[in-house]
DNA sequence: CCACCCTATGTAAACGATTACATATCGCAA
DNA sequence: TTGCGATATGTAATCGTTTACATAGGGTGG
């Protein structure tokens, strides 16, 4: 491998003038430029990126940690990061959780060992240890979330996400100005603000109509197309089954309309579904979902302008940066029968 | 940032006895072992990931090159990937295409930079320029193929994939022996092996059984839903539309079906679907897709073990590393329509 | 013509870990 | 006790760049 050295020793210069003529070509004169070019283009030299990296103490790296590459969502989110990512020179890796939890010191010890210079996460790390608090004043580590898919714990961390409380009381509104009365709502794991917050919003809004929620109408499916499966069986099979049910993402809105289906009941003849979030897929099923759309892109590009600033040092702040949703309404959902 | 030497220092050691103690503690008495790590704890340090990589001469980092993140397929071929990537101790760095072609010569370089220690290409690089083959026995650079989605100068290329022709050939004959006659293909970028193979087999199929083929009938979607949408209406309103249709991968058949039912016909009564990949939306979409199923996991893991491999040094040889495939039929495909 | 400044380049010291080689220490056999 | 080998540790060179500082050369103003 051909190192600078070698450059500089056949353009008859030293390797600072090679270094410069890499970095800031401007320094160096014309005359001079040409000979490094020469030898550089003989050599076929590239610089070393490890040695550039180590002496600059940068790593150009963000990590970005999720759940499943595999969700259609976090397509959208990833085109963001990307486009800022190429803009900013830095490169992603990419680290899958496949819904485990995972240590957030791992991502800590990811900056201090300096494997990377930021982190995006858009999965839930496992709570704090004892006594760790993120509302303290002390520096944090660029870390940054998205979606706040992620424990109440982190509630105050730097966030992108849309108003989860407003979008689910909007989409269980909708609804119920259909006519619904008996709405269910299903959602993935339990312990992240993401669906605690549409929780919230789905009885926000039953509260308000003044509608009683039936403890079995709540059930967990772990935002799986087979999770949804599973859960939308229990309901059918239930003693009053809802006449709507809103899912915590399109995917298992998907998977809710295929068991429906498959029960012999009709979607939204028999039970109106809503989705979350607006996967490409959304519009194709049978019927075409009702879905709240998140606009994906633009978090992830917002999220990592927040974190290049981060890594930059600057003060970020604490907090989530809101952006806006939007109710699209398809053909999933319908007014009830009318025996209901 | 706590180095080395601030351990050595307090342990009462010389740094020389800190890096052994991490890398080879066997090495290190008892009675030391213990004063480094109590210093150890007591700076907090850990070892400086740049400079490691650096000295080492490794980057410890992949490169997965795919066009779309978004496509259910790629998450098989990744979990697999990751896996491996895992137990070697890599880290996936992952650069989308989106379907833009991209200069072989990037990768090339990534290495020789050592921004990478090895890449694994998913999606189509450009053509190489002129004068480089892949034939020749020079040492190539440990660059791997899947899927073979990529343009046929590469064909000798080290890869891991199914076999294309014959699992085309298997599902048309599978339309042909249902008694379709007039089967179409519908396909992504026409410069791809991965399209050319299965574009063969289904020629293969047709010409075994003596069926012809309208020139119509062979059209390029682009692999996305949109794509087919646009596909399927130009088939729909042509002169001999077809009874059944040939997708190169699932998304298009999924695309397909919508678009076929948003044209008042159904599938399969009037149409016929096959697919490729069965993708996980391939059992949920109505009607549920008849599909080339590949063993995604396995031939990333296959990939990643390959291509680990090779950055190690050894001679992995040349072309191709076959994985079985398996046709899944559902219900999307059934008997032509009896006017046919 | 001198003093000064500005520009282009060279010299060499970092960066933080690893590791070949040198050295010290210890145990054990002769 | 001496000598040898094995084991544990220290010394210092090294990886390839970048960059602070030094220096040389060239131009300008007085």
């Amino acid at each position: 491998m051909v190192s600078i050295k070698e450059v500089a020793q056949l353009a008859g210069v030293s390797t600072a003038t090679v270094s410069r003529f890499i970095n800031n070509p401007d320094q160096v004169k014309q005359h001079t430029r040409e000979r490094v070019q020469k030898a550089i283009s003989e050599t076929g030299y590239a610089p070393n990126t490890l040695a550039r990296n180590f002496r600059r103490g940068k790593t150009h790296i963000v990590v970005v940690v999720l759940p499943s590459v595999g969700d259609p969502f976090f397509e959208g989110i990833m085109e963001g990061i990307w486009r800022v990512a190429r803009e900013q020179g830095y490169s992603i890796l990419v680290r899958e959780t496949l819904f485990n939890t995972v240590d957030f010191d791992e991502f800590t010890h990811m900056i201090f060992s300096k494997q990377a210079d930021g982190i995006i996460l858009l999965a839930s790390p496992s709570p704090f240890r004892e006594g760790v608090s993120i509302d303290d004043e002390r520096k944090q580590p660029p870390i940054i979330l998205s979606c706040e898919n992620v424990t109440p714990e982190l509630k105050n961390f730097p966030s992108v996400r849309i108003d989860n409380v407003a979008a689910a009381t909007e989409a269980t509104t909708y609804l119920i100005s259909l006519g619904h009365k008996r709405i269910a709502f299903m959602f993935g794991k339990s312990s992240s603000t993401l669906t605690a917050d549409r929780e919230t919003g789905y009885r926000k809004a039953m509260k308000k109509a003044k509608l009683p929620i039936d403890d079995t109408w709540v059930s967990e499916g772990g935002l799986t197309l087979e999770g949804a499966r599973r859960a939308v069986r229990k309901l059918i099979n239930s003693s009053a089954p809802p006449t709507a049910i809103f899912c915590a993402n399109d995917e298992m809105a998907i998977g809710a309309i295929h068991e429906i289906k498959a029960a012999g009941l009709s979607v939204p003849e028999d039970i109106s579904v809503v989705g979350f979030d607006d996967i490409r897929y959304a519009e194709v099923v049978d019927p075409p979902l009702t879905t709240i759309a998140q606009p994906a892109e633009e978090i992830g590009e917002r999220t990592m302008y927040r974190l290049c600033k981060a890594i930059d040092g600057s003060d970020i702040g604490l907090g989530a940066e809101t952006v806006p949703h939007k109710l699209i309404v398809r053909r999933s959902t319908a007014k009830p029968p009318q025996s209901s």
